[in-house]
DNA sequence: TACATTACTGACCGATCAGTCATTAATAAT
DNA sequence: ATTATTAATGACTGATCGGTCAGTAATGTA
């Protein structure tokens, strides 16, 4: 019952980035023998190694994949809708983020978090091609926000966060505790949606309660960050040789 | 310059579990040879295996270890607190994670995340020793301030996971990103400080904006999740042979 | 049909590493 | 001091795995 060789040079990078992706963030990155990658990709190891030179380039390569596709998509979901800041807060983060749940791709993260002290490579080209361009496009609605007056005037950048910061950790969880059967169940779509309205609703410049908008420790909901730009140091596939 | 063997039984145990800690999380379980663990604790690789019969038994008596402790710690802390039940929550919450962020034991977030689909009993402890303490302690918190009028009411198994989501993610941050030298550096304390005022500020049940109290779907700040209670099945160091 | 090209294979090699055990030496007992 | 006990060592082993390369077969070309 020997499947028949096929010669299939296009597919082949785009399958084993796939495959490596699911063994990578399923098993880590060390746990992981390039063999079962290339098993689970339909090829043998030989295979692998014709397309990309090593297993950390690979590695490389996946999260360059994965990383470029949902910066992409997010930045074009963004750019369809309108209406007032919480709004386009609302249904950019809400369909960017249950579109990423629910796409393979939410495993990267799992991959950043776990590997990038064994490869500080993967810390440029992250804080570069994710952290800096969404701060920059959830930071911006913010502070559109401020200045017509919709939202407290809070800091950006810790508001950013704030939002931002929870929607990474359901994405660990479904590929770390959430993966485990019959464990910690928890429903994604649902927390996305209600965290946001949450945050907004913090944000929005109610004149009722709390807070007394001059003191910047009090009612002020938000977290605390700074982030600088990075160069990129990544590239993609590479069909290169030798290590 | 050979240091003298000295025989010190009772702390090698401890010392073994520290190294142990620190390379398994900094490195990963895989990516980490029992040797260097054995060389960090300032012993010989066979004497690692005389206290731990396998790597895999020292992985677990780590997260075990570092968790009791930390659990401990977290209840006590708790007890010695009063007031309103925002106050409590302020207090407790503030105070358990910030110590937990500033101990080494705060790895132990990464271990299990990363490790947790390779050993499957790892998900049982964690969520027997930590998940259904914790949601117990805060939400009985949170239960008692609905009850007394101070929140509005909101589903507790969901409020408790808005709060403590976000401080696990920071723990998990302090030790990927966070530890990689000039990269998005984020201030912990802050961070928690603010964003269980955040929270605690959505939950208070003040009267003048936003939520219609009869809504389930407008104005509610909270998570959504679900947590069954599981046996425990990781031991304390067992000093025993033969994997 | 014969030949050329090249995607693909899998046996093989060398390095690495978890775990062992015969030996050594620090301490306790007498 | 002498002996007994046992904590500690590190050279060794068997298994595993990243990476290679000589060979195989699928496809294109004439």
């Amino acid at each position: 019952m020997l499947e028949p060789r096929r010669r299939r040079k296009d597919a082949r990078p785009q399958e084993l980035l796939a495959a490596a992706l699911t063994l990578f963030v399923e098993k880590g990155f060390a746990a992981t023998r390039s063999e079962e990658v290339a098993a689970l990709a339909g090829v043998s190891k030989g295979t692998l190694y014709l397309y990309y030179p090593s297993k950390e380039e690979l590695l490389k390569a996946v999260i360059s994949h994965y990383l470029s596709d949902r910066i992409a998509a997010g930045a074009q979901q963004a750019a369809g809708f309108s209406g007032s800041a919480a709004d386009l807060l609302r249904q950019t983060l809400v369909a960017w983020w249950q579109a990423l749940y629910d796409s393979p791709a939410s495993g990267v993260f799992k991959l950043v978090i776990t590997e990038v002290r064994n490869f500080p490579e993967i810390a440029e080209f992250y804080l570069a091609q994710v952290v800096t361009p969404a701060n920059q496009l959830v930071g911006d609605i913010i502070a559109q926000g401020i200045a017509s007056g919709e939202f407290r005037a809070v800091d950006v950048g810790n508001a950013v966060h704030s939002l931002v910061l929870p929607l990474v950790m359901i994405c660990l969880h479904r590929h770390s505790l959430g993966a485990c059967p019959q464990e910690w169940q928890l429903d994604g779509h649902a927390f996305i949606a209600q965290h946001v309205m949450l945050v907004l609703d913090g944000l929005s410049a109610r004149d009722g309660a709390a807070a007394d908008p001059g003191s910047a420790a009090l009612g002020l909901p938000l977290a605390s960050v700074c982030c600088p730009a990075q160069p990129e140091s990544i590239q993609t596939p590479v069909p290169s040789k030798k290590p």
